[in-house]
DNA sequence: CGGGGCGGTGTCCGTTTTGCACCGCCACGA
DNA sequence: TCGTGGCGGTGCAAAACGGACACCGCCCCG
């Protein structure tokens, strides 16, 4: 949209830090573009950034302006998406920010059973990590946000809430496959693999471990979920894991058994929303639907 | 602020219902306008007039627009006002639409209160229907509304609420004055004035009489509370007023006498605002001082 | 059946905006 | 210490955009 072409300048330039820089990724000279700048400053009636011998950067009053424009884009787009929906077109797209977990199965699932009924809506996912996603949020880069664990502040608006105990996963011949509870003194006494510390589920495992005076000790530790699902194949390891994230495998090689909740506390898979915002009417549906499906899941545990 | 001019611009159409007039307006060619309306509409996939024979008017797509539009430049305003504030300029603006009543002592003792410790802020006061209030915050012409017994529905969010029991009016030696409270079938076998059938007084006023089946018959009905209270001291009659427009004469010529509360119910006079939106700062502030002394004569007789 | 008001368009022209060349400034490194 | 390169900012000419004017077809109404 040409109104807010300015805005956009003026977000490239705060991206790069430097009017140059944004001019040649905007594609004009750098001379066109300080003006604008200057004139919006002028018309506005205040200096956007500080001007630093090596560039430029966002002042408190440009801080503000930003906001302004990502909300006032974000709420033009909904405008046009609730003018398809009046014309009867049933198009839209919905971005997501999640955590990994529900990569394999909810998501896709989800999605697939919404397009279904809205042949025109189109999704993009972004996996975040439980600290980015409120920014990502906050600047209108993704209208949901399902994530497991979420540091969440102000601006964090919470639709709904699963929780979701933390499981362990081993292979069926495990010694430990036996009990239908695992505590998670008998986990760390064994070989076992973790997430990295910025994931919920190892946050809660170092959280429960400390209360015990024990540590984690991973013979693995990485960011994929996956590599420590498969990893229990290959070595007598335990994984962790939450069951949204989990189906058992038909030739019944790997189990899961979740781990004492007095060990380890559950933690919430989290459906969220930047605060005050009303979404485009594809993300709202969406995010009725998956709400809903939540509730089934809390209705059936617990 | 230019970038919004285009929206402007079709504002002025809606409300000309023309776009040749509305060019006269906005002192354009019709054709220029045109260009612009036609253009915008190419721009945002969708037109939002529909054309008629003698004139063109918003369709559904058009009043969504219009509704950014609004949201979007109040949006600007406070950032604006943000902005000043941080410059430590403490200026700023507040629009109040509000019932007669607060005229004569309420908001002009607020307003001066609120002006003292803040020179650089200005206000504007529009005195509105109960009726009306809803649209005139909805459109974003008022920020903050006062209004006794308002019609409000979903877009009204209230910020406070002070009971406020009709009260009558009459000459100290009206033979009624004698009395501490008056009998709303006692005023109505007296020769009484009323305001018109618009205002919030004078709808609790009716109410109360049709359930003990009578009518008011005012010999004087106005739309001038002041006009009210001044008659009072001609003929011996009764006014009907809320309290907080009111403060006994220094000559004891007029005395107050509260209608009973079992044969009218008290009315309300509320503060509130728009649901949903962030106010400019000065608004905001004087917001939150009206509520304070709301509170605090809540406190006095309650 | 014509006149007047309506939205829309073709053409011209002025204003605005852009691109190019260049300035002064500052940090950095030879 | 003195280039040197990157930075924001400016003067000037060219280009692009938007407005004014004249005019079209349409419809309502007298």
């Amino acid at each position: 949209m040409r109104h807010l072409y300015t805005f956009q300048l003026i977000e490239a330039v705060a991206r790069a830090g430097s009017m140059r820089k944004a001019a040649e990724d905007m594609n004009i000279t750098a001379s066109a573009l300080n003006r604008r700048i200057r004139g919006f400053e002028a018309e506005f009636g205040s200096p956007l950034f500080e001007r630093l011998p090596n560039g430029v950067r966002l002042n408190p009053a440009g801080e503000l302006v930003m906001h302004y424009y990502r909300a006032s884009r974000s709420e033009l787009v909904r405008v046009q998406s609730q003018v398809a929906d009046l014309a009867g077109e049933r198009r839209g797209h919905v971005s997501i920010a999640c955590s990994q977990a529900l990569l394999p199965y909810f998501l896709p699932e989800e999605m697939a059973r919404y397009r279904a009924g809205h042949p025109g809506v189109t999704f993009s996912v972004n996996v975040r990590d439980r600290a980015q996603v409120e920014q990502e949020l906050a600047t209108y880069q993704s209208d949901l946000a399902l994530v497991f664990e979420p540091i969440y502040l102000v601006d964090f608006q919470v639709i709904r809430i699963l929780p979701q105990p933390v499981t362990a996963i081993l292979a069926a011949d495990h010694p430990l496959a036996a009990k239908p509870e695992l505590r998670l003194r008998d986990c760390l006494e064994h070989v076992h693999v973790a997430p990295s510390s910025s994931y919920g589920v190892r946050h809660l495992l170092d959280f429960g471990a400390r209360r015990i005076e024990r540590r984690l000790n991973p013979v693995v530790e990485t960011e994929s979920f996956d590599l420590i699902r498969h990893y229990v194949r290959h070595e007598r390891a335990i994984g962790f894991q939450i069951p949204i994230g989990l189906r058992p495998p038909a030739d019944g090689s790997v189990v899961f058994r979740p781990v004492a909740e007095r060990d380890v506390p559950a933690g919430s898979l989290i459906l969220g929303q930047m605060r005050g915002r009303s979404l485009p009417v594809a993300s709202a549906r969406f995010s009725e639907q998956v709400a809903a499906r939540l509730a089934a899941l809390a209705g059936e545990t617990g």
